[in-house]
DNA sequence: ACGCTCGGTCTCGTCATGCAACTGAGGGTA
DNA sequence: TACCCTCAGTTGCATGACGAGACCGAGCGT
């Protein structure tokens, strides 16, 4: 039996783990955006196997979360880099990195810093309403739901 | 060979994705926050195998990111809920569902809007600075690193 | 000529997953 | 009493994904 695909199912958050929900991959983009390109970089920082990091790195490239650039063409090495659809998943870094830091991670580890580079404080990023600047949350358990459109299934 | 873990590694996100980034997790919390409570309507929406439901929710419980509580005791019929820790993924939900109806699902397919209870407009989540309120975004490829603090491996 | 580096591919054994049948307690119906 | 139904799992089996490490091949350095 093969491993279910969530790709039939009209949700977003479906269609986007489909993409970086498999294991490894999410740890896989945490290096690129920390400056890793490199095949071996991968291996040795992530521990990942060689093959496994193979299929991610090409299931990425097809989905156009990272970009694949030579820079030794005649003996085929490359850089693997982040394209712009692959740049915007920062926010899911870090949502993922300040919800570990918050509620995962124990004393004794240090989180990692983010420094804005325009206000130059140490910054946390917030979710909040492009709308009105609100900060936003989830609804509370006795609230009616706050969805409305499609189904989300 | 046992599937790789990522809890020794001192970095939030991978600790972060030891509990949440198992095939199906994050599909299952999504149900929750849309109010989905028991073992066979999680079944029947998701399409997922009874044995792999059972692990999942167990793991989430182990992890303190669900709550079960029994509405019928005698016959042992439970409901699965959010614990605070739980409710606290919500921006991690967010930024998936906006990266997928950004950048992945097609033209056609409604995303799921969400209504800003206090504005009363349709509200997209931005990360801001929670110092200045700007809005931050991942430092661009020729930046040098903007993460400070312990290595992130 | 020789070894080295890098970016993979191959093989093989083990683990996780999907499916479907089964269980077991209690309730409803006849 | 007998029978079926619902719900929340558990069990058994077949298959696919994963991990480890050996291997490969092109080109460079010496």
């Amino acid at each position: 039996m093969r491993k279910a695909s969530f790709a039939d199912m009209n949700c977003s958050i479906a269609q986007s783990l489909e993409i970086v929900g498999e294991w490894w991959t999410l740890l896989i983009l945490r290096d690129v955006f920390l400056g890793i390109r490199r095949f071996d970089d991968f291996v040795e920082r992530l521990g990942i196997s060689r093959n496994v990091l193979t299929t991610r790195l090409q299931t990425l490239i097809d989905a156009g979360v990272l970009r694949r650039e030579a820079y030794d063409e005649a003996r085929g090495r490359y850089d693997y880099f982040l394209t712009d659809k692959g740049r915007a998943l920062w926010p899911v870094m870090t949502a993922l990195r300040q919800w570990g830091d918050e509620w995962v991670v124990g004393a004794g580890n240090e989180p990692v810093l983010v420094e804005h580079k325009t206000c130059g404080h140490v910054a946390t990023g917030v979710f909040t309403c492009d709308h009105c600047g609100e900060r936003l949350d989830a609804r509370r358990p006795g609230d009616p739901r706050s969805g409305r459109g499609s189904n989300p299934r």
